[in-house]
RNA sequence: UGGGGCGUCGCCAAGUGGUAAGGCACCGGUUUUUGGUACCGGCAUUCGCAGGUUCGAAUCCUGCCGCCCCAG
């Protein structure tokens, strides 16, 4: 079994290592891990949002359930355990601003928000507190040390890597954090979680998003700002209305499905949302391609490549070749489906360089008849 | 009530005697710690209705119904 190295100045019997659990295999592994290595081991566990009627729910995060799985995990492991109540700063800082987002017509991504806040500010606050030399978490992600200290890598299994949820993590932060799977490839982790015999060896990856029980996130985003739920006009490039639709939340750029446009040739994607007007605009999937974002809040881990970069606008997409300057990434060819609040990541190989979140895009159909 | 045209899945549409293409929409699945995309699969025993001809009709004939256009 792979030994992980968590990267420590000191002798790890000396060490005091903070795992923040949630509740699932990869968090538990971690903890397991941690505790072999000799070190003094806490797990956190962070309640983040009611259980109420989702304790039943097996795919979760960070409630209920979880909570009650990561103490299972802890007693077998016989390392001290806490449960943090967080509940309102999650509100306010994933889901109040998951709501806000999607009311302006922007397509957030509630966990780089929480990576951001919750768990990379405030638990780390209090690991600090807590005399700890870092804070390790389950995620998918590599941390190598480089000429210039550490360097945020995606993780070894392609399928798994996590790095676009953390693009906002700091250069502070990464000096304290520890990722100790991301080297191992996801059926690696089960093995070793069935090895030890946790009880959440076989537990089910969680999926979607953590605090919208059933996919419904509308339902969520319409219980936070009423007003955002407003139903509004499907109109085409020059204004045509075409449609009618239940709410600009139920949408995204790039969409295709939920229209119910049909007796066309060709199918139609969503190209913008305008929060002012309440509209929809839809249009070819031609009309969809960006050829660059302007971003905000850019963080960069970087050192000055700028050029001869990839960049990711999506989760799931394969980076694109990519140059970054002046805030603005620019793409080789043209992307589809670019949503303003979704993160532009960057990076260089298998290096997180950094990035930010996308503002507006540039249709590459514009730039084209610019240049013509 | 003179002339002409049309009526095939929610929409568009191929098919003019041999046993209902395709696209859009919709539904389901795969993938996935965001929303989407993509991919895969499903989706008219029936062709406005009723008769008739034929071994066999959406395709031919007759009648009816509905819609459109031109002329009055």
């Amino acid at each position: 079994m792979i030994e992980p190295d968590f990267q420590l100045d000191r002798p790890l019997r000396e060490a005091r290592i903070v795992v923040a659990m949630s509740g699932g295999v990869d968090s538990s592994v971690v903890a397991a891990l941690a505790a072999r290595s000799g070190a003094e081991v806490i797990g956190v566990t962070l309640r983040l949002y009611d259980q109420g009627d989702m304790v039943a729910r097996a795919r979760s995060c960070c409630a209920g359930r979880d909570i009650l799985d990561a103490r299972q995990v802890a007693d077998r492991l016989g390392i001290v355990h806490h449960v943090i109540d967080y509940e309102s700063r999650f509100r306010e800082s994933v889901i109040e601003r998951f709501a806000d987002d999607y009311a302006r017509g922007r397509t957030p991504v509630p966990c780089i928000a929480c990576n951001q806040g919750v768990k990379f500010t405030d638990l780390m606050a209090l690991a600090r507190d807590l005399g700890a030399d870092c804070l390790a978490t389950g995620h998918y992600v590599r941390r190598a040390i480089g000429p210039r200290g550490p360097e945020l890598h995606r993780a070894a299994d392609p399928a798994r890597d996590q790095s676009y949820f953390l693009f906002a993590t700091t250069r502070a932060q990464l000096d304290f954090l520890r990722f100790p799977l991301g080297a191992m490839p996801k059926p690696a982790v089960r093995e070793i979680a069935r090895g030890l015999g946790l009880p959440v060896a076989a537990k089910p990856d969680s999926q979607d998003i953590c605090f919208v029980p059933d996919g419904d996130y509308a339902r969520i985003v319409a219980r936070h700002r009423p007003d955002a739920a407003r139903e509004g006009e499907i109109v085409d490039r020059d204004g045509r209305v075409l449609g009618r639709h239940r709410g600009l939340i139920h949408f995204t750029v790039g969409q295709r499905r939920g229209l119910e446009i049909g007796g066309r040739r060709e199918p139609l994607y969503v190209l913008r949302l305008e929060p002012e007007t309440g509209r929809v605009v839809v249009g070819p999937k031609r009309a969809l391609g960006v050829c660059a974002a302007r971003l905000s809040g850019v963080n960069w881990l970087g050192d000055d490549q700028r050029e001869g970069i990839e960049a990711k606008v999506r989760s799931l997409a394969r980076p694109t070749p990519a140059r970054f300057a002046d805030d603005t990434v620019r793409f080789e060819s043209p992307e589809y489906g670019v949503a303003p609040g979704q993160a532009a990541v960057l990076y260089q190989g298998t290096r997180v360089l950094g990035g930010g979140w996308i503002e507006e895009t540039v249709p590459a159909e514009l730039e084209a008849a610019r240049a013509a």
